[in-house]
DNA sequence: TCAAAAGTGTTGCTAGTACACCCATGT
DNA sequence: ACATGGGTGTACTAGCAACACTTTTGA
């Protein structure tokens, strides 16, 4: 049973997912709590089957622990170096971990299956967190948003994922304007100039930064919102669907 | 034995190399002509050793065909269809042909191992024609360079693939400054014109082209060329290793 | 009336483009 | 001398950054 279960996945190669979500002004990751170890976090990730495209793959395990079905993503890298486990100080442990865990279904074969060498095709993904209902699966005991900045400690060489993963966000923000995955559906030129801060991690200037955004002919302007504060009301902005 | 091979490598997971090269201001591809099918051709390409990383198997595969060692090489994407592979018309073909092969190696297994489901890493590299050594392996007649803009039939999806490479090319030229491999040790302006030109597929101006490139500041004057032409003598650049 | 936040305008810098001109070279 | 191709300079433009100014809002 187990056995099949390895059988309908491509051996020695998984997705990891790095989720991107905006909150609080802040640029957050999706983050798996596994059920095992010493409070081990990593990347949600899982494998591909034989059957299914990798971009099937990734969509399938976003949908997983989101419950998201259109979700904007994109595969930045592949990871292939021959240690990334083996070298990682969490290999031992989770293999033994998983042992332990439920010895209908990993055995030590699947376990073996699990630890052995893997390439891993990084895929990033925005998704709006209001959005979002969690699932953890299985093996976790929690999804948690961690600040982009703040993260926790990873297994493996999730962090350097998380890295190149950023960096590629940052490069791809303006050149395909996937920002705009991450606000709600209305949203003021405050919000927009606060998130691009926090990808980028430095301000913007208010004046300029309007401009920038408003010459690129994306976003319709609604309607003024009124806050209540002592202030001019700001316009709200949605994102222009494409002709 | 055969069987033994197989398990040298991870199943399902392939590279094909890119490997463009420049001469008579052409930007050229080079391509394998195997010894099965009718003239049938394709990416050079590989698979990856269980001990090795997904950059030294490219590098293998690229010293197999070239006798390069050096080589600047970067990986673009991946190429994870289900059906690339089986909803070719040339994936029975080679199967068949392969089994004619050679029957101590080319067994039943290993010809259904190498014309399953693949996911394909794609590389891309420049490499200097001249220093060049073609070595066509067991199963090719030749490796011949083509016209990135005149390619023969390609097997597969290798067409779409050679496609998406030019296009990471043309993005990376200016940013990372690469264009530089495809040269010889020292070049007028004038080639580095022709070189640019024949990767983007349009003309350049000449003058702000000139300034372009200097103003890069990557660029060591070497001496006057006489060509013997009746007009003024170009500069020699050569490039001038990072400090 | 005033402070806070939002909207808009003006100037200057820089990179890229188009145009023009001058210089070296061999016939 | 002159045609040819190479090197360089100038002006125009677009995009971006720094500055300033005006407008709206509720207390």
């Amino acid at each position: 049973m187990s056995t099949a279960w390895t059988n309908d996945y491509i051996a020695h190669l998984s997705i990891d997912c790095v989720i991107f979500g905006y909150q609080e002004k802040n640029l957050k990751v999706l983050i798996s709590n596994y059920k095992f170890g010493h409070d081990l976090r990593g990347l949600p990730g899982g494998y591909i089957h034989k059957k299914e495209s990798i971009d099937q793959a990734a969509l399938r395990i976003l949908k997983t622990c989101t419950g998201l079905d259109d979700i904007y993503l994109e595969q930045f890298r592949v990871f292939g170096e021959v240690d990334r486990i083996s070298a990682s100080p969490h290999k031992n442990l989770v293999r033994a971990e998983l042992e332990k865990f439920d010895d209908k279904f990993f055995t030590t074969a699947v376990t073996e299956w699990m630890t052995s060498r893997f390439v891993c095709i990084g895929y990033y993904a925005l998704v709006n967190i209001a959005a979002v209902d969690l699932q953890p699966g299985v093996l976790e005991n929690a999804l948690e948003w961690h600040d982009v900045e703040k993260l926790p400690e990873l297994t493996h060489d999730h962090r350097h994922i998380v890295e190149c993963a950023h960096n590629e966000l940052r490069e791809n923000l303006d050149k395909k304007l996937i920002g705009f995955n991450l606000l709600p559906e209305t949203f003021t030129m405050k919000q927009v100039k606060e998130l691009y801060e926090a990808i980028h991690g430095r301000p913007f200037a208010r004046n300029n930064f309007q401009k920038k955004i408003l010459d690129l002919n994306i976003l319709d302007r609604i309607n003024k919102i009124f806050t209540g504060a002592a202030n001019k009301a700001p316009y709200l902005y949605k994102f222009r669907p494409k002709q």
